[in-house]
Formats: C-alpha cells, sequence, structure tokens
DNA sequence: TCAAGTGTGGACTCTACAGTTCAACGCTTG
DNA sequence: CAAGCGTTGAACTGTAGAGTCCACACTTGA
C-alpha cells in the first residue's frame, strides 16, 4: 500500500527518510515541507525517497499511519499499566490520564501531522482517511471500553455501555486538553494540564463512580 | 489592524475579496490557494487585493477573524434565544446543543479555515492567534457560561462553577461532534448527531441536572 | 578478484505562484 | 462639466518546489 516497490531501498535509508519527513512534515505542514528539504535531513538525495515511496502524497500518509500505529501502541501499553489491576479506581484512573495527555506532548512531530491531516481530511482519499482513523484515534479510543467494562464487572464502576463511558471519559480528559492546546502545539502550564485532567476524572467518576 | 490602508479600496470589492478568499481558503488551505484563484473567484485583480492587504497572510488573517466574529454572533444570538427564558431545561438545552452543532455546518468554509488555523498554530504570530482565540472559540464557549449561572440561580441546575460546567456541557455536545466530523469536513449522518447531542445533554443533566 | 545488476546522487525541467510595474479608467469634488 | 487622484487590471519577474534523467558506486554472486 505505501511501497510500491515491495523490495525497493535498503531499511536504513527508509527508516532515515521516515524519520526525517516526520520532522518536516510535522515542523511545516505538508505543502510547506519541500522533498529536498526532507532529503537534505534525512541526509539521502531526493531520488532515493523516489524510489522508495510513489510521491509527496504517499511519503506523507506512511509515516501518518507509522505513527499512528505507534501512537496507538504506547496508549496500549499505558492502558495496561495502569487499568490492568485497580488498586485505586480514582488515582488510576488519573494517572492513567495523565500519562495520556502527557503521550500527546512526547510526539510533537505526530501531533502537528494529525492537525495537518484534520485540516487537509477533506482532500484526502476517504479509503486512506479511514484506514488512518481507524489505526490511529478510534482505536487509541476504544481499547479503553473493554477496561471500564471489566472495571464495572468488579463492581468498581456502575454497569453502562462502556464504549459511551470511555466516550466521556476522554472527551473529559485528552480531548479537554487537546482542544486547548491544538494537540500541543501551544502548550499549557503543567500546574493546569495536572488541574483539568483531575477535574476530568472526579467528574467521570460523578458520573461512573461507585 | 488589519486595513493598512485606512480608507484604502471600495468596501464593496473588499467584501468580494474576502468572500471569495474565504471560500478559497476553505477549499484549498492557506498555502494550496492562490492569491490569482482569489482574484478570479472575487472577480477582482490581483493588484485590488494588494491594495487592500498588506500580503496573502494579512488577508488570511483579516477573513478568519470575520468569520470568528461572525460565528460568534451567531451562537450569542442562538444562547439569546434558547435560554434566555427557559421552559423545560432538557428540552432547551438539546434544542440550543442542535443548533449550536448545526451552526458548524452553516459555515463550512470558515470551519475548513479553523483547521487550517489550527494546523499552522504554531507558525502564526502568537498575539494574532490570541486575538483570534479570544473572538472565536473562547468567547462563543464562556457566553454559555452567564446563563448556566442563571439557571442555577433560579433553581434549575445545581449549582456550581458556572464556567466549568459551561465547560463539560461544550465537552459532551460540540467538542464531541466537531472532534469526530472534523468540524464538518467529513459529516455525519444527521441522526447519529441528534443522538449524540441529546446523549451528550442527558449527561450532562446528570451531572447537574435538578 | 571480477562482472552484473540495483540503489543512489546531483543536475535538470517545468510549472506555479507571491508580489510589482505602469498605463488607463472612473469616481469624487469644485 | 472638468480636473485630479485614487483605484484597477494585465503583463512581468524571480523564486521555489515536485518529479525525472543519467552516470556512478556499491553490493552480491561466481
Amino acid at each position: 500500500m505505501s511501497a510500491p516497490h515491495p523490495a525497493a531501498g535498503r531499511p536504513e535509508k527508509r527508516r532515515a527518510i521516515t524519520g526525517a519527513a516526520r520532522r518536516v512534515f510535522g515542523n511545516e505542514g505538508y505543502v510547506r515541507a519541500g522533498v529536498d528539504a526532507i532529503a537534505a535531513e534525512a541526509g539521502v538525495s531526493k531520488r532515493t525517497i523516489y524510489n522508495h515511496f510513489r510521491d509527496k502524497e504517499d511519503l506523507f500518509l506512511s509515516v501518518a499511519l507509522e505513527g499512528a500505529h505507534e501512537v496507538t501502541e504506547t496508549i496500549a501499553r499505558l492502558l495496561d499499566r495502569h487499568l490492568r489491576k485497580i488498586v485505586d479506581v480514582a488515582d488510576d484512573l488519573t494517572a492513567f490520564a495523565l500519562e495520556r495527555v502527557a503521550a500527546v506532548a512526547e510526539f510533537p512531530e505526530h501531533f502537528a501531522l494529525v492537525r495537518t491531516i484534520e485540516a487537509e481530511a477533506a482532500r484526502i482519499p476517504p479509503a486512506v482517511l479511514e484506514e488512518w482513523i481507524k489505526a490511529g484515534p478510534q482505536t487509541a479510543h476504544l481499547r479503553l471500553a473493554p477496561y471500564l467494562a471489566r472495571m464495572a464487572d468488579d463492581g468498581l464502576l456502575t454497569p453502562e455501555d462502556p464504549e459511551r463511558a470511555a466516550d466521556h471519559f476522554n472527551l473529559l480528559t485528552v480531548v479537554n486538553v487537546n482542544q486547548r492546546t491544538f494537540y500541543g502545539a501551544i502548550p499549557l502550564p503543567p500546574e493546569q494540564v495536572t488541574e483539568l485532567v483531575t477535574d476530568g476524572v472526579r467528574t467521570f467518576l460523578r458520573l461512573y463512580g461507585r
């Protein structure tokens, strides 16, 4: 899908290119970013890039998809770490939410890409866009639901539609912060982030606690 | 601020330009949009554009600010229409939220601009960005608070920090829908929007109802 | 060690676009 | 009704960037 030449290119070069592309696309946006600049940043010639990727769009979407998978995995690890075994519902949810929010700041180039994708949404081939949504935001979001379902089974939360509960959790914590910081582009003071997130969890528990 | 030549240009031409700019910037994004295309769309020469605006960036930011004021006013009217006199809390809040969400769909070019601004946030002069945030999203958001405060005074809602309540209301209704549709770029079936919004209001009232 | 084949690099083409120049037009004002 | 000036439009300039071409070098297999 992203590699028209199945065996083309040395893997190390490919990774240098995708890394550079993530940085340059992240800093400049899709149109502003020059393939020349990406090549320079990767320490590679432009021709090499066109050996690995069909064109600029293919490169961009490949990088975006790769980043989406990476972030989704990171979030899956956070879920497992904080919500596999519950000690204290409020504490564990808060710790998870805080790290979940911090994860956005840990992948600044990727989330700059996310903003570019959102801006270009109407111009991205629908099938590709859908693939990206499924690999990234949708999955990251839906994976919370089973953990909440389990917590409800264990009597830690009131039993309700876990997907809707996950929705509300995300809105009250991550989405709230992302909305204000433009996915980390204009950061907020850390203590304000902490306050927003802990308040979000508190509100969530007012809905589903007990 | 946006007009370096205070008395320059005929108002009708200026409005033709800003209208065309809103459409072209909305459809193409900032970098892709050509000043030539905007001039053609406006039925005006490129030179005329540069008589009214310092450069492309000035034009873009002027249009964005203008649109922000327009949308903010529209929302203010919705607030007044639905929440000035409360008949039934749930019905009135739902009607407001539904129209509030529909307003996003009524200004498609403006919200395409909003997505562009979010994508370019890190590259926009901070002072200008802040001005835009204050004129648009922040004001549209904060103006809900006094209405909620009034409803609490009248015993229709549990009295709590009205700004936080407004925050939660917005997250559970508008932000939720915007998040899924990319501000209307990839629309959702109307009945699903209705369901999301009514559910959001129901959830809000579980937090603040009575 | 040598030859074949593949990936690589820098120079090249062609298009597109931001911003300017200058002559003519029309609106306002006396 | 006429003069003057601000506004307009089409052609022009310079630059930047996406994608290509061809010669070379390096890896791979005998």
